[in-house]
DNA sequence: AACACCATGGCAACCGGTTCCCTGGACGGA
DNA sequence: TCCGTCCAGGGAACCGGTTGCCATGGTGTT
């Protein structure tokens, strides 16, 4: 069988090498470009490469010292808004310096993150992030802290990106956002609209990211010497389906509020919509207000007051703080802030 | 210097081999798992594994034949909804079948395009995933006929997933879904309202996705014997502010329309603030239609008729379809099916 | 014309693995 | 006791690149 272009077997670089009457250090050498070679050899070079249409092995290249660095990004499930960001903020900069970027989806199975974590040892890539909160058990700070000493022995390096700080000594790099200072602006916000009894909906009940938004929930409610009902603490988990379930239910229960506060844009949005449903008006009858500012907050009906939280940024900032990290400088801890977006689902409580 | 477990050197199978006292194969074969060993030196080479917490290079043995295949995934935004849950299918896919997952994201860029599609041909991936539609030129369809040659050439694969297909002979998987047939059906679901003047909104004038839809928009008029008003089309982008803008402009200039038809769900949205802002009702003053039925449509108010499009099975699909390709086989043209999805958001027109 | 020097390109070692092929030793059977 | 067999493990070639070092040949200088 004769070989024509369409055929399947990549050519080496000796192929090249030999179809261009050189060696294959040549070849190397006039595809590096900063070798001196004769404007001849270059051009017979060149042609072979554009007649095999000739790519060097990306992963031979790496072995050999001069690889494109790689790095990845681990998350629980792209689908969710405020990880998309993320995940854009880290792909644009990974690719604004050079990188390529790896991405994997744990399905929130700590197991699949044991797993990824070991593979992107085994690539060797320059950097993983972790993205997200999670339940920060002393198992999960230990876990952890061996992903990041395993990580770092390989000249690699663990961030954590909006999930919970490990012991100090743990070679990491943590980005946060700041989820109680948020809440507790928010909250403070919608308190002093006159609501007394403000309902919190939604996110796993172990879950940093819903733990530190109730935080500053109960802060904001002890700064003003009120002590909130355990009982309007409901629980579930981030997407819209459960705000929907749980507002139904707290309806149904005739359980005793004027506001809700969702753990997430999501949560709200279901809310939401399990309020229209019963007939209420927002926010002339219930007040609600999320957390994360997703594009589409402006759009729900009334636009929905909400924490605006700089995702790309954060995604952004991940990448570029861990690639800067030498080894034995000291570790970084990024809490980036967060501020209030005040619309339209907010108001005084009914008379 | 004395090396302790910290050190960021990462240690190669020789390192284990003199540890262990064997010869890197038998350190090798004991990891590899096949070959016999026996059970002292296995112990051995395992404890010395673990001493070190080694890891073989996987770009290594990747040159040496045995690496974990890779797969691309190029779009142009994660952040667009209907991409991020095809990323996922593609992305849970990968995993499943083994497969690590390599994301980029153009950001619209032809160039940017093109340069990554060469790097994931160096980097010998299984299979190169291109998303969403474009602009369907003879310079596109040429360039990317190029860059599935060259892929092929490769031994790899180009996928086009909801990308117009090439020519007959470039060898491409094509995973579409059916634009037309949804916005026909779609646009045949409000006309069977009653309106006579459909307002469609958005979507870059050339891009394939919105002529698609645009061309079912069309034949559900001419299928009831009705033709279009052609100023009744406007073009935009597909994101929420060119919605709430293109809505805000029609509105300004009078234009007459009992029913709104937007190119994506996202565009639906900000129209519908648009709307809301204006004072109008929907589906009272204007019904209004999206596609793509992302999980927010349902949370709008009114809830948002649509087009459901199976984007994570879509990603699936590409992902099993370019890996169960077999050199020589015929190239695969998968057309999905969409269906509407009827909410609150489309009634009659106004008396 | 002889010399030094520099530009050019080949050889071979190396990156970190895998695997073919071969050897040494233990073990079983005659 | 001796021989054949089998099994565990070592040596070396190879995957596809890069690069240090050296040989060669052409040019410039005196």
């Amino acid at each position: 069988m004769t070989r024509k272009s369409g055929d399947a077997s990549r050519s080496t670089i000796r192929d090249v090498a030999a179809r261009a009457g050189v060696s294959a250090s040549t070849v190397s050498r006039v595809l590096g470009g900063v070798y001196p070679v004769s404007a001849a050899t270059r051009g017979r070079v060149m042609r072979a490469v554009r007649e095999l249409d000739y790519v060097a092995d990306a992963r031979a290249k790496a072995v050999a010292g001069v690889g494109t660095p790689t790095l990845a990004f681990v998350l629980e499930d792209i689908t969710g808004p405020s990880f998309a960001h993320m995940a854009h903020g880290v792909e644009r900069e990974a690719t604004r310096l050079g990188h390529l970027c790896l991405v994997c989806s744990t399905e929130g199975d700590v197991r699949h993150e044991l797993e990824f974590v070991e593979m992107m040892r085994a690539q060797r890539a320059a950097a993983v992030i972790l993205v997200g909160g999670t339940a920060d058990t002393p198992e999960y700070r230990e876990r952890t802290h061996r992903m990041a000493d395993s990580l770092a022995s390989a000249g690699s390096r663990l961030v954590l990106c909006g999930r919970p700080p490990l012991d100090p000594g743990a070679p990491v790099t943590v980005i946060e956002y700041d989820n109680e200072g948020g809440a507790y602006t928010l909250v403070a916000h919608v308190l002093a609209q006159g609501h007394r009894r403000v309902l919190f909906l939604g996110g796993r009940a172990d879950h940093t990211t819903a733990l530190g938004r109730e935080r500053g929930y109960l802060a904001a409610h002890r700064a003003r010497g009120l002590t909130p009902d355990p009982s309007l603490l409901l629980h579930g988990d981030f997407t819209r389906d459960a705000g929907h379930r749980l507002m139904q239910q707290a309806l149904k229960e005739n359980l005793d509020f004027t506001a809700v506060v969702a753990a997430t844009d999501m949560v709200a949005a279901g809310a939401l919509t399990a309020l229209h449903e019963a007939g209420l008006t927002v926010p002339g009858d219930v007040s609600l207000a999320g957390y994360d500012d997703i594009p589409f907050a402006r759009d729900l009906h009334p636009a929905l007051t909400t924490v605006h939280v700089p995702y790309e940024e954060l995604g952004r900032l991940a990448v570029r703080t861990a690639l800067e990290h030498t080894p034995g400088a000291p570790d970084e801890h990024l809490l980036l802030g967060t501020h209030v977006v005040v619309r339209d689902s907010v108001g005084a409580p009914p008379a």
